[in-house]
DNA sequence: CCAGTTATTATACGACTGTAAAACAAAGGG
DNA sequence: CCCTTTGTTTTACAGTCGTATAATAACTGG
């Protein structure tokens, strides 16, 4: 009836390679971030989350901020694949392929309105930290490259590409903060609808 | 030479009224996010900045989340005065108006690089405080209702005023976002340029 | 099987947090 | 001048934070 019982009660654990680790207590940070917001996501509550004790965060990472920042670049790496698989899915048509770009923002996994607190986290940091801030530069301009590119591919003439790609992701970025701030002003589908009126007023 | 010197030391103090301190709280929560971030706002701080103790704080309001609470709702008041007065400086052609209505945001006071740090306390709240989320929504849709009135006043059709002025203001808002995150990839007047293409593009 | 390596747990530390409440003193009125 | 009211300071508390580190034990190779 006692058997393998300690009288320390010391856990019991098994070792895992140095990616194992190092990726969920990523995915962990990532899920705190988004369930507990900011002021409830701690070194605690990441590791218990992670399955593991709150020493070993310092043992994979400098600290709770550089796990942030991982955390960070693992999200912008996975948008980036969304992004692609939603232009890859519209098919060989530009205009389709533009629209797909320019909404995929409004669905998942890019846009659940647990990601608010995410991004919070982030932005957080971006205005402290040169990396993160550097990150977030490369990010944004890729992604108004990407839009860039597309628009070009449905004739709009080179040197708008700049000024509406900026514009296009503002558009975006404005729908995108309100329907995590509160979806019941309006949804994904008319978020959808706005975004790609626009593509048709601005195409040739 | 030890004249009025006191063998304890402590602090002497001059009585204010209750509006007069609230107001001091107020304003000091205002400048400690902006200046130090949601991580670097603290009871302490505040009341460091407003010259008082710390104990002061739960004296005028129920704790500092009500304090926050109370300078969100403060500070959506002085935007709407922000909007007011750029509307009526734009005199009294209804382009004008509804142009300094939109840019008004990328010029100070609404904008400036430490006022995300004070919306990203507030976007925080709304998620978890029913109370901030209604004042969020009723200042957006105040946004709104003004940029509506606006659109109309140029002879845009009724039938569209909603659906324009939810795409308007998220152009505004993203605008806004990336302006403060990064004042680097397009200054303000880049932005009121955006803008005013948008409106001229939309405008019968 | 044993020894060595090192991943991991457990624990402690100093610092900070918001809140609570006793003590003090500023101010006004009698 | 004295007394009362109450705004304010001071101090304490329990709790949490991220980091550091000693101790333990999982695992592999000889």
């Amino acid at each position: 009836m006692f058997k393998g019982i300690r009288l320390m009660n010391r856990v019991t654990f098994s070792r895992e390679s140095r990616d194992f680790r190092r990726t969920s207590l990523i995915e962990a940070t990532a899920q705190c971030l988004a369930e507990l917001g900011v002021a409830g996501t701690s070194v605690r509550a990441i590791c218990a989350r992670a399955g593991v004790s709150p020493g070993l965060l310092r043992h994979y990472f400098d600290g709770v901020d550089a796990l942030i920042s991982e955390t960070y670049r693992d999200t912008l790496d996975r948008l980036d694949g969304a992004l692609e698989s939603a232009v890859a899915a519209a098919g060989p048509d530009p205009r389709a392929q533009l629209i797909a770009y320019a909404t995929a923002s409004f669905r998942p996994p890019i846009s659940d309105s647990h990601m608010l607190a995410t991004w919070i986290a982030y932005w957080s940091m971006v205005k402290a930290d040169p990396a993160m801030a550097a990150l977030h530069g490369e990010s944004y301009a890729a992604y108004r490259a990407g839009l860039a590119t597309l628009l070009g591919a449905c004739g709009v003439p080179a040197a708008e590409h700049g000024e509406l790609a900026i514009e296009l992701t503002a558009l975006i970025d404005g729908l995108w903060l309100e329907l995590t701030l509160d979806p019941t002003t309006f949804g994904a589908d008319r978020a959808c609808a706005i975004a790609t009126r626009w593509v048709d007023r601005v195409l040739p």
